[in-house]
DNA sequence: ATTTGTATTGACCGAATCGGTTATTCGTGA
DNA sequence: TCACGAATAACCGATTCGGTCAATACAAAT
């Protein structure tokens, strides 16, 4: 472990990719550190001496990948005081650019979660878990839901966002288009708002 | 392959299940004929006696996969007349019903468009577009423009309906609770209509 | 230029698994 | 009891697996 962490930070971030990559895609059974080796364009036999073996190189992608993930919740707690549909607006933009940052950790993460060796994937499940309720209640407060026409609607349409935000990444996939994404996202959160606000709330 | 088809239905189904399932996990080249024999309960033998070679079963999987897939559209079109939120309601109602009767070939569908082997999976691809232009021009018709507070909104509504039909598809996932999320999506409808219609249209 | 220490790797290991074959066993109907 | 087709256990050579190790490439120091 101490040989990879000596490396350069570009060099670190290759090889992460690479294995992120590899494992997301076939699991931890299926991928094989040749090709993650190869993805790298390293030997295989460099892999084993920067990790030792394959469990050791897994278990610290799923830390960085956790700690890389916490880290990203925490940026988005600096946005709690605009309005509810900036806030989900911010939100949005900072899973993309995140997503565009870091490609390979968000499918890590869900890849891990889907792992049948129960002992890791229910950590990272209840990992998951918690950044959803974080995300919840950093989104819906109660001091917006004067705002809307039928407050009631506001629990709904905070879902119904999820699931658009779900779909949306879903998409993404490849080297896509963010920005039409994202622009295609104002535009859905500025109709909806339109439509759900009263009028004096339409700034 | 006559081998096969002179099968009993439910364990043709059996084994087209245990293949989907493994190819849409693994990929073509991960999955292994052992891995789908031993998920079917039945001997590897067998398998090469009913398909002969594993680019052939896959072949096969990959033509009864679009068939039920063209055929689940087909079905949609009987519901054509309604007005623009119950098509898409329907629409949504029999996805999941088609997802939930035959729960592998969406996931290798798209696994199939994944893959790196160019040939088949560029066919697949241009029939998933043509399923989703079907969809578009099935729903979304000029008629229902006018019930519309903003009619021009319409384009831009049927997208975000579409990202969360996308959404909710993959949350779905495993054994997860059809009728909870069928309801869920028929009062996140039922909201939509009221604030995007005029009053008079509501019915 | 030579030595030294280290980062990297090609070549190799036994074991496992791959796609595919074959010879035997099993089940059933005559 | 025999015969026949369906199913499979055992096996095939080839490849790949995770992992090791000795040789090489390379940069710093002398």
């Amino acid at each position: 472990m101490e040989k990879f962490l000596a490396l350069s930070d570009e060099k670190q971030t290759l090889i992460r990719n690479a294995a992120l990559s590899c494992f997301s895609q076939h699991g931890y059974e299926k991928a094989s550190i040749n090709d993650i080796a190869k993805m790298a364009g390293i030997s295989k036999a460099s892999l084993f001496q920067y990790f030792g073996t394959k469990q050791n190189l897994y278990e610290y992608l799923v830390e960085h990948s956790s700690t890389q993930m916490k880290a990203a919740y925490q940026e988005q707690a600096l946005y709690a005081n605009a309005d509810f549909f900036d806030r989900v607006q911010q939100a949005i933009i900072m899973k993309i650019d995140n997503l565009k940052k870091n490609p390979y950790i968000a499918a890590f993460i869900i890849s891990v979660a889907k792992e049948p060796s129960i002992e890791i994937s229910e950590h990272i499940k209840d990992l998951m878990q918690e950044g959803e309720k974080h995300l919840h209640d950093l989104m819906l407060r109660d001091a917006d839901l004067v705002k809307f026409k039928h407050p009631e609607d506001a629990p709904l349409l905070f879902r119904t966002l999820m699931h658009i935000g779900y779909g949306i990444v879903d998409e993404i996939e490849g080297v896509s288009d963010f920005d039409r994404i994202v622009c295609e996202m104002e535009n859905i959160l500025k109709m909806l708002k339109y439509h759900f606000y009263k009028e004096e709330y339409l700034l």
